[in-house]
Order: C-alpha cells, then sequence, then structure tokens
DNA sequence: TTGTAAGCGTTATCAC
DNA sequence: GTGATAACGCTTACAA
C-alpha cells in the first residue's frame, strides 16, 4: 500500500494540492497551521512514503553518498566507514557503498553505476586513481573527498595522514632504540597506503644504513594467520632478525602470538612493530609499538567536509589527522 | 558536464530519437547494428552518464538494496556486509548501508529514511523489530531477508543459523568434557541474537544441573580489551571458575590473552570458549574452542536470494545455514 | 527497426 | 497561504 501512496493521493484525501502536502513534507514554513495539521494527519493515516527517486529528479540533488572502500573484510575500512555513516546518519544522507578488492579498475566500474544515481558527493579511498576515475571525479561537479592519504594532490579534497611521514617515524623510533636488522612482513602492491608505508620504511632505513629483509610471500590480506606464518617464514629465511614491522596490528598480533608459542621472548629476543593502533594490540603482554591512526575519525571528518560544503560552509581542502607513534614494550 | 547531458543530447548528437538510445543503454536488442555503433561512439564521445534517478522513476524499480546492520565496528557484521556487497556488484546492485547501534528506534527510522529511495529490496538483521518496522517491511511489496537468525518466522525470508541451538551445543560439549563451574561474559541486552545465546546456555546448563556466572559489567561492546578485562572481573568474583564463555571469539581472544599474562594454563587451570570461529582464534597457542558461524555466507545467500526473487526465481523462505562446533584445545 | 506521446512522483515557478 | 503548470530524464506503450 504505502508504497503506492503518493503526494496525490494525500492532496485528495485531505482536500488540498499536491504542492501543499509537499510543503508540508519538506516542512516548509508558508502553510497555515490549521491546514498543516489536517495534512499531517492524513499522511499518517494512509502512511505515505515520499518518493526520493522523484523528488531528487526534480530537486536534482539527492542525499546519497557514494562511499568506495578497498575492503570490508580489513576493519580498518569498515571503522572508517562506521565513521562515515554515523555522521551522514545525522544528517539523514545515506551512504552507497561500494567495495573495489584493492582493484582500480573495479573502483572505476563502482564509480561509474554509482554516478547514475547522481549521489550528493563521492568518498573514495587514497589518491590513486585510474584516469578515468579522475576525469569523472573533477566532472562530477559534486564534493569528492579522497580518505586514507593527504601525501599528494587531492582532486578536490583529502582526509587522512602522510603514511610516508608515519613509515618514517616508525623508521627512525627503532633504530633509535638500536635495532639493528630489520624484517617487514605483509606488503600487498595493491594496497597503496600499504606500499607507500613500506617503500618509505625502507627508503628511511637505507638511508641510515640498515637493511631490510622482506619476503614477498602473500597475496592473501595481512591478517592473523598471515602474520603467524610469516612470522615463521621470515625468521627462517633470516634467522638474526632484530625486529619485524607489519604492514598491520592484525598480522603484528599474529607475530606476537608466534612468537609466544615459541617462546620468543618480546622484545628480549626480538622485537616486533604493527600499524594501525587497533585496540587489541595493547592487550598483548606486551602492549604493541605501533602507529595509530585515526580511522573513525577520518571516516567523521570526511563526512563532515561532505555536508559543509553541501550546505556552502567552507572548508579545508586537506586535512592531515595525523598519526601517533605508540611506544608500546614490544619494541 | 557529464552530470548534466542528458538523452536528448546523445540523440541529438547521433541524429536518432531519445527511445533509440534508451535501448542502446540499456542493451535492447531492437537497434541495428550500425545505429547501435554510432550511438555508442557519440556515447562514449560526449560522456554520457544515465541517470537511474529518472530510469528508476519510469520503470518504477530501482538496483539498490537497503542493508541495515547493527554495527561495522563488530567484524561480524562487516563481513556479512562484505558477502552481501560483493554479490550484489556482480549483478550492478547497490548496498544502501544504515547502522543501527543495536537499537531498534534507529533501525526504524533509518528503515523508513531508506523506504524513500524505494529500494529493490530489503536487508535487516535478526527477527526482532519494532511493530512499525515490522508492518512497513510486510507492505513494502518487496522482498525482504532477514539475516543472523533463522528460529522464528520470517516477515518474508531469513537467512543465518539457530543461536539456541549453538549455544546448547556448547554447553554440551562443555559439560561432556567435563566441566563443572561455568562463567559466561559479554552478554549486552540490546544484541539480541547474543542475548539468545546467553539464555539458551543457560538455560541448558540448568537443565543438566549446571549454574552459571554472569557479570552484567558491559555496556561496550565485547572486543579484546573487554574480554581482558572482564576476564580478570570475572575470575574475582568467582576464581574457582572451570571455563568461561564468551559472546564472541574477539573477547574470548582477549580472556586468552589475560590468562597467558596471569599464567593461568589452557585449558589446564581453566578453559575459554568464544562464539563466532574468526581465524585469529585459531593463531592462539591453544586454538581456540568456539562455535564458527558462516559470516560471509549469510550475506551472500541474503545477497543471492534477493537477485533471485527479483528474477522471478523461487527460493527457500528459510534457510538455515547452520554452525560448526570446533572443538579446538582451549577448552 | 525506429519514433511519438504519455506518464513516473516530485519540486520550482509564478500566479492568485 | 495556496494552487496551477511546467519541468526533471527516463521508460512504457503504441504507432509508423
Amino acid at each position: 500500500m504505502s508504497a503506492r501512496t503518493t503526494l496525490k493521493d494525500v492532496a485528495q484525501a485531505a482536500g488540498v494540492s499536491q504542492m501543499t502536502v509537499s510543503r508540508v513534507v519538506r516542512g516548509d514554513q508558508a502553510v497555515s497551521l490549521r491546514t498543516r495539521e489536517r495534512v499531517q494527519q492524513t499522511i499518517e493515516q494512509i502512511g505515505y512514503v515520499p518518493n526520493k527517486l522523484a523528488g531528487s529528479l526534480a530537486h536534482a540533488r539527492s542525499n546519497q553518498v557514494a562511499v568506495i572502500i578497498p575492503s570490508l573484510v580489513n576493519n580498518v575500512f569498515s571503522q572508517v566507514l562506521a565513521g562515515i555513516t554515523a555522521e551522514l546518519e545525522k544528517a539523514d544522507y545515506n551512504p552507497v557503498v561500494g567495495v573495489t578488492d584493492y582493484n582500480l579498475e573495479k573502483e572505476e566500474a563502482l564509480l561509474i553505476s554509482m554516478m547514475s544515481w547522481r549521489p550528493a558527493a563521492v568518498i573514495v579511498t587514497n589518491l590513486i586513481h585510474t584516469d578515468r576515475t579522475i576525469s569523472i571525479l573533477r566532472n562530477a561537479s559534486v564534493p569528492v573527498v579522497e580518505i586514507m592519504d593527504v601525501d599528494g594532490a587531492p582532486i578536490d579534497m583529502c582526509v587522512g595522514l602522510k603514511h610516508d611521514t608515519a613509515a618514517q617515524a616508525l623508521a627512525d623510533h627503532l633504530v633509535s632504540k638500536g635495532y639493528q636488522r630489520f624484517g617487514y612482513l605483509g606488503w600487498q602492491t595493491n594496497d597503496y597506503a600499504a606500499a607507500k608505508r613500506f617503500k618509505a620504511f625502507r627508503e628511511r632505513l637505507e638511508a641510515r644504513g640498515y637493511g631490510l629483509v622482506a619476503p614477498e610471500i602473500y597475496n592473501a590480506p595481512p591478517d592473523m594467520p598471515a602474520g603467524k606464518a610469516g612470522t615463521d617464514l621470515l625468521l627462517k629465511e633470516a634467522p638474526l632478525t632484530d625486529v619485524i614491522v607489519y604492514s598491520n596490528d592484525t598480522a603484528a598480533m599474529g607475530g606476537a602470538l608466534f612468537c609466544q608459542e615459541k617462546n620468543i621472548a618480546l622484545p628480549d629476543d626480538m622485537a616486533i612493530a604493527g600499524f594501525s593502533g587497533l585496540r587489541m594490540g595493547q592487550c598483548l603482554p606486551q602492549p604493541m609499538t605501533t602507529i595509530r591512526t585515526f580511522r573513525l575519525e577520518i571516516g567523521q571528518t570526511a563526512a563532515r567536509n561532505v555536508l559543509k560544503v553541501l550546505s556552502g560552509v567552507p572548508v579545508m581542502r586537506k586535512i592531515d589527522l595525523g598519526f601517533e607513534l605508540i611506544d608500546g614494550q614490544s619494541a
């Protein structure tokens, strides 16, 4: 029933015109109190649900925001999405989500598919895209936020952190602690932010005279079992490794569990460090050394920026939410 | 530019009617090869992006699916959502997601907001809803899938597992292992599935003559730090506890780490058990005893069912994907 | 195979 | 304060 009733039905039932009903629905002031109440009653009676397809078509503007992220299983991104969703909800905006699996072609295809819905704004991940994606985004004439990375020029706006700076900070920290034989685990070519960190980390170490053992063993996502198995492999390849850095905390957690199992004392026999600053890292007997990022806040800020721009409030084009080096006892 | 070009523009540029362009765009057969190619060229040239607002309005049917879940931070639901998203993508359907924070009023409000977009289908979590939500869903005249729980009558379809049966299986298993003094951690009143499990677990234990210590200490989500801290509290309250069951694996993981830290040997000094069967549970030195659920599959199946119904293929109204008792070495 | 005309359910605009 | 009317961009139904 309710799906089929329209403004016209309400108008007839209430004995007014469609426009009056429309005004009431949208909370437009120019309706007398009496008619407004009458209309509101009939709306509830017949269970009218506005059709935003028609509304947005006429109004040339929707309250949907396209959100494109690489993964939902990686909880970094589900946390970012949680932040986005929470903020959008407050303003009665709905996120339409797409998952790229770290694939830029898929990102492009998703974007094209989603643009058909004329979203009010687009939130995408990272600053790297196909040419076509960039061109679409540039011509979209809606706010565009690129999240996670702020090291580069955004198409429109960006919110995130500098992954290379973060990786360098970690490298410096570990060097200052006296570690000398470094291992790295979890590098995925198609995770651009992680690749950026890896590159910066290695280069910083090289600049300071240290090498890095980094077996390219994964196509799989760097989760806890992968971290555990990877640590085993890396230590077989380079048994004298001082400290292993993982591309994220979850993998590092796997490394920590491996060490526990093999009676490798952290950080005395060997040290580990992660990336993300997930809460679980602080549950280890030796709290994890890691780079904490502000995932929820990145999502919230991105969404807030979108909403601000849409309501004409000026915003900063580039927002670096930074990171925090957590000097745990695991390194 | 591209956002503003319409069928009419393409039609004029290609020297055909709007309808012909429309047919080409939708892959309608009834267009000659020559004109089809010409139209396709001009579409690419001027960068036309169809407007699905208009299309769906005319066609009275959209390719968006409303997905309402309690949380994105709890990775059980991000995994479910990942399954949904992956399947929908294949058919060029987009999920519009809403997060309820385990709040039924919010679920209702979100649903109302989303129904305005005339989604092709709705996927909601659990079988418990407000009366208004149920009424909206019943009258929606679109496929509705309730996910996670199949113990009850669905509004339309449901996909998930029987939480009480799962909890009973775990209780029986632990009893058969000889445990006698049970603890339970992580019960949240507003997480209906978890509450169902807790209730079934306790009742089963009672039926077999055992009690249960279950401090209601959380309003916070049962994550790893909460599991760790909760274990501490519970053991202070009931130091002789044989085995602690957690409302999910993440919390149980926290418990395991607590035990490691306190040199409580698992499962000799005490045992633990989780729920979900996350991969991380198997990274412990003593693989976790838990109930494995099929989260990705639940999402996939829900989405596939939606797509099947939409294309007229008959489906089962209730799909119990079951669970698997993982008899780890932690219990 | 292609084109014309009438909606789809709103909102913007301009009368009254 | 309220109401006609013309968009919005597309698809259905029918005509050529």
